[in-house]
RNA sequence: GGUGGGGUUCCCGAGUGGCCAAAGGGAUCAGACUGUAAAUCUGACGCGCGAGCUUCGGUGGUUCGAAUCCACCUCCCACCA
């Protein structure tokens, strides 16, 4: 296979934001397997798109034959990194973070091979950080940072200089942390290069310090640029929030549309970032599309590739199923075992209350969780945007819930699908 | 501990006795147009189908009437000690 260099390849993405003497850098790549880490905080229970860049990152790393440490920061996710946040973190309790921990270990393990012997490795800073005394601390590693440095760095600034937020101590030590996370990395598997997002550039430079004067190596850093849309709002938001790694709490189908619904503007970019497809092949993609009139193939291959990676073939198939019966337009063509593998695959549903007669059809639809709130089923009723099994529902009908969800209008019996608006589905059943 | 400045609906941010469910912007949702895209235009945006109900850090008070005035409390920020 004749595969271009791993650092040209990289730029080629536009997945470097900053690295640490390129030249250095590139000539270590070459000369050795390279051990590399990049750290995850655990602030949920799950990762969510943002951490995929990253992860993703590790794994092209390891493609290449390098060897990726991913860290889950167990004693960090304690803490709660300052870097380029506005606003003093709410601690979590140890229980939590240690749970959250185990979580993120889990996925992470889906990305990364760590099963073969000179494989991965996966570590928790926790294990060598949560037994070291303060005043070993202090002395040993405090001993290394200047507090002239530290206010420095641009990613807590503004938070020093901000008029009204300030920064705790416990915040402002996370940086030597980290930088501590990395020297011990260094020692102990010979870690040489760390990885992280550009809001991540301060911490890793200290890091890189603080291993060249405690192990007397000098070791490298890489980031990735932050993810960004064409029309300035943030990446990887839905209505819902964040848009998570996790089937429980992001269902495949939810992830696949996702992907679906990405802007034109956006949609090449996005397949370099979050695919291991070829350039050649994204841009013969591009060419296509442009040539063709109407709707680009890109944002379909762009849901495939990351739903499959995600989530795997079958959810992916699941996703596929679902949108092909909801937005083919046809619904008299479902069988009746159709809607229940649409059930099964993902799609959200919800039995019928046995008793409708003085709900409201809001509150039905705000009970299944398809608005927020009644108003929205409102407006969405008053512009004929609420149908039900293809029949548009107007105001008029919004205290006739039970004659709506009759036996008889239902199909088989059972199954109502309703839609509000173009992109929201949900399926009742009884 | 002292002094000063703050805490408004998801976010930013106006409002300083009635005309305030509270300007404006952002985000979000829906409609038209489209390609489940973008841009544009329109509407919604505290809760409630509705009558109506509940908000402006908290508690009390003044007043016919308070987000707006007073007291106390609380939290945040800056400077000084």
């Amino acid at each position: 296979m004749t595969k271009q260099p791993l650092i040209e390849d990289l730029k080629a993405r536009g997945l470097i934001a900053q690295m640490t003497d390129e030249a250095a850098l590139v000539a270590h790549l070459n000369e050795q397997v390279v051990t590399l880490y990049c750290g995850f905080d655990p602030t949920a229970d799950s990762l969510h798109l943002g951490h995929l860049v990253p992860l993703l990152m590790l794994k092209r790393f390891q493609d290449y034959g390098h060897r990726p440490i991913a860290l889950v920061g167990g004693a960090t996710g304690m803490i709660g990194d300052p870097s380029f946040k506005a606003q003093e973190r709410q601690l979590n309790s140890t229980e939590v973070v240690q749970q959250w921990s185990e979580k993120l270990k889990q996925q992470i393990s889906q990305f990364i091979r760590f099963d073969e012997n000179d494989g991965a490795i996966l570590a928790n800073n926790y294990e060598w950080t949560a037994g070291v005394d303060v005043l070993s601390f202090l002395r040993d590693i405090g001993k290394h940072f200047t507090v002239n440095k530290m206010i420095s760095k641009e990613s807590v600034r503004q938070r020093i200089e901000r008029e009204d937020s300030g920064i705790s101590f416990t915040e402002f030590t996370y940086q030597i942390l980290q930088s501590y996370d990395y020297q011990v990395l260094n020692e102990r598997h010979g870690c040489s290069l760390q990885i992280g997002g550009s809001d991540q550039w301060g911490n890793i430079t200290s890091g890189i310090d603080l291993t060249r004067r405690m192990n007397g190596n000098q070791v490298h850093g890489l980031t990735l640029p932050l993810i960004t849309k064409s029309d300035g709002t943030k990446f990887g938001k839905t209505e819902g929030g964040a848009v998570w790694l996790s089937a429980n709490k992001t269902s495949p189908y939810a992830f696949y549309q996702f992907w679906l619904q990405t802007p034109d503007a956006d949609v090449y970019r996005f397949l370099k970032f979050f695919t291991f497809l070829d350039l050649d092949v994204i841009e013969e993609i591009e060419a296509k599309d442009k040539a063709s009139q109407g709707r680009p193939e890109a944002q379909k291959v762009l849901a495939e590739e990351v739903t499959r990676m995600v989530h795997g073939q079958k959810a992916l198939e699941g996703a596929c199923r679902i949108t092909e019966a909801l937005f083919s337009g046809d619904l008299s063509s479902l069988s009746e075992s159709d809607f229940e593998q649409l059930k099964l695959d993902g799609l959200p549903a919800t039995q019928l209350p046995s008793n409708m007669t003085e709900m409201p059809l809001t509150s039905l639809l705000v009970d299944a969780g398809i608005a927020s709130n009644g108003k929205q089923v409102k407006d969405a009723l008053q512009r004929k945007a609420v149908i039900i099994n293809d029949n548009a529902c107007d105001m008029e009908l919004n205290m006739a819930t039970e004659q709506l969800f009759a036996k008889a209008q239902g199909r088989y019996q059972r199954f109502y699908l309703v839609k509000l608006g173009k992109k929201k589905h949900h399926l009742f059943y009884r």
